[in-house]
RNA sequence: UGGGGCGUCGCCAAGCGGUAAGGCACUGGGUUUUGAUCCCAGCAUUCGUAGGUUCGAAUCCUGCCGCCCCAGCCA
């Protein structure tokens, strides 16, 4: 392989769709279709699915992907989650153009389609209750039993259907079933229920016009077919759907058969990807809403600092099979921080300060320095630096004794202020309690953007003005769970038991540098040795908050447990 | 014990009968005013397993084992 070459996005839907390019199925066209149900806010697992869908629609000419809300259940759904769901998808850089449709803009449709399997006597009015029909379902190994109401003549289905559209019935009086099989090994084939009844519900798009909704078996293919789809895109659970999927379009007149494909979906580990889950840890508080940047979702991650191309790089990194997986964090983060290492300007923040007096430095004198805002990056400029008789450093780079390994400052040893002088650490100042309050250092004033002469100094640490600093805010996230699959273990009730009762520290000590001043959500900033940070507002006392996406290698905290 | 899927390095994943890509992680070494980045090197005689077909099998066949999904009027 050539070292320039770059391995285009390969998998076997893709390798299905150049077969069927190649073979000129479905006229040569390419279309997709992003099919979520506004229940919920979307996450980490429908970014595969999106970057899938519409990364196809990119890369195969005159390809496209629809953005296509599956509302057939309004007892859940709501237009908050759809205004969020397409803010999210646009977020990751994706356009469905002119192509944003509901299942409900087919309810019509729908219905007429109903109607013709009725006539075809390949639909019935069921009157079973819902327990009823459990039971007549029969169960894996035992075939289900016909219902009474099965031989219904097409006439009285008709006139059933109707009056169920009509609104004479309860809810759960009557539904409208598929006559297939009950006998059929697989169970969804067993008569399944196309439509039911559903009165009291303000549809968030078809208000109070309709009082029976489709399901999904009924209505995906159809929505699919009617839109042109060609590769119909889910994950594996919906592998023993296709025979419906199929059974539906074959028998209603339409002239459109799309190609239903599963794949797995994605689990990533140290975390649940379950709209079920995340509704349930949104729901009874455990995080502080959908956008909590401990969250899989797609607004947790940007609210966490997470950039689109990243989500979009793990997406494409993690691959697309039918095997079952459990992703590692690592990858991830892996993707943050190779984004937001190239793009990212630096800055420094001390999150644990220590106060140092510079005791050869002038007093109220303000020094500017210039420091460049990327190690390699010209292009992004450099910023103002200030630098005062007192500083701050962090508690974790100064110890009165060490051995060699220890790069930072010791008693009586040297060290550089990032961008600025080597420092020697000459006296430790403590308080009544024995702990350290103040360090007295001397500056070398020979040492900027030079080395000291015949002394090779321990390492290089950040700092910020004590006087000039800005008091800042930082949230420390950490995994939200701390099992590595919280919704896999059978032995406790709840995955809730796994919460990480730590996965989010505030740190309301930190002084940043001041060149902050002005940050703003939605940017990024390194904080040189510490990790990737980005703004997220301001706290009740006009502090500047800033959320840590996540940490830098960190080589030296392997190091430190084997000294 | 019905049906549908899946099993290639710690994790993800190429491979599609010609003799195991790549990424993440990990381990060494180099550069470095971030213990970061970057660079270089190492990391599966073996593809769940047992047979078979073949000059040749991760790739084809058979058996076995393991794991996942399905009995909503959810999607």
């Amino acid at each position: 392989m050539n070292d320039n070459e770059i391995t285009a996005p390969t998998n076997f839907i893709r390798q299905i769709i150049d077969r069927d390019q190649a073979s000129g199925k479905h006229g040569g066209r390419v279309h997709t279709r992003f099919p979520p149900e506004p229940n919920g806010f979307l996450h980490i697992g429908h970014a595969k699915s999106i970057c899938l869908n519409f990364g196809i629609a990119r890369d195969y000419p005159g390809g496209m992907c629809n953005l296509r809300f599956d509302d057939t259940n309004p007892h859940k759904e709501n237009q908050e989650y759809v205004d969020a769901i397409k803010a999210d998808v646009r977020w990751l850089g994706f356009d469905w153009e002119q192509r944003l449709f509901y299942a409900s803009d087919y309810f019509e449709q729908l219905h007429g389609f109903a109607v013709e399997l009725i006539e075809k006597g390949l639909a019935y009015v069921c009157d079973l209750s819902a327990e009823e029909t459990r039971r007549y379902r029969g169960t894996l190994t035992e075939p289900g039993m016909p219902s009474p109401y099965r031989e219904r003549s097409p006439a009285e289905n008709l006139d059933l259907f109707a009056r169920m559209k009509a609104g004479e019935f309860e809810d759960g009086a009557r539904v409208l079933r598929a006559r297939i099989d009950m006998a059929a090994p697989n169970i969804n084939l067993r008569d399944p229920t196309l439509y039911r009844i559903r009165h009291g519900v303000i549809h968030h798009q078809t208000g109070e016009q309709w009082c029976i909704y489709p399901m999904y078996d009924f209505t995906h293919p159809i929505s699919d077919a009617l839109e042109g789809i060609t590769h119909s895109l889910c994950t594996l659970e919906f592998e023993d759907h296709r025979p419906l999927y199929d059974w539906v379009l074959d028998n209603i007149s339409i002239d459109c058969h799309p190609q239903q494909i599963e794949f797995s979906r994605l689990n990533l580990q140290y975390t649940v990807v379950s709209k079920r889950k995340l509704t349930q840890l949104v729901s009874e508080g455990h995080v502080d809403g959908w956008d909590d940047p401990r969250m899989p979702t797609i607004a947790g991650l940007r609210r966490r600092g997470y950039t689109p191309a990243a989500i979009r790089t793990f997406c494409e990194r993690i691959g697309v099979t039918k095997a079952d997986n459990s992703v590692e964090m690592g990858i991830l983060e892996a993707c943050i921080r190779e984004d937001l290492d190239a793009h990212a300007p630096r800055a420094m923040a001390v999150l644990d300060p220590l106060k140092v007096i510079l005791v050869n430095y002038p007093e109220g004198v303000v020094e500017e320095l210039q420091a460049p805002c990327h190690p390699k990056d010209e292009g992004m400029g450099s910023r103002t630096l200030k630098l005062t008789r007192e500083i701050y450093i962090d508690r974790a780079d100064f110890r009165e004794e060490a051995n060699k390994k220890y790069k930072r400052l010791v008693s009586g040893g040297e060290v550089r202020l990032r961008n600025a002088y080597v420092i020697r650490a000459d006296q430790v100042i403590r308080d009544a309690g024995g702990e350290i309050v103040e360090l007295r250092c001397s500056y070398d004033p020979a040492t900027l953007g030079a080395n000291p002469e015949g002394r090779k100094v321990r390492g290089v640490i950040h700092w910020v003005s004590a006087s000039e600093g800005l008091p800042a805010e930082v949230r420390l996230y950490d995994r939200l769970f701390n099992n590595p699959t919280p919704d896999g273990d059978r032995t406790v009730a709840s995955f809730l038991a796994h919460i990480n009762p730590d996965s989010l520290r505030v740190v309301r000590t930190a002084v940043v540098e001041p060149s902050l001043a002005g940050a703003t959500p939605g940017e990024h900033y390194q904080f040189e040795r510490e990790g990737y940070f980005t703004p997220d507002g301001r706290s009740d006392d006009g502090r500047l908050v800033f959320n840590r996406t996540v940490t830098l290698r960190d080589s030296w905290a392997r190091i430190e447990q084997t000294v």
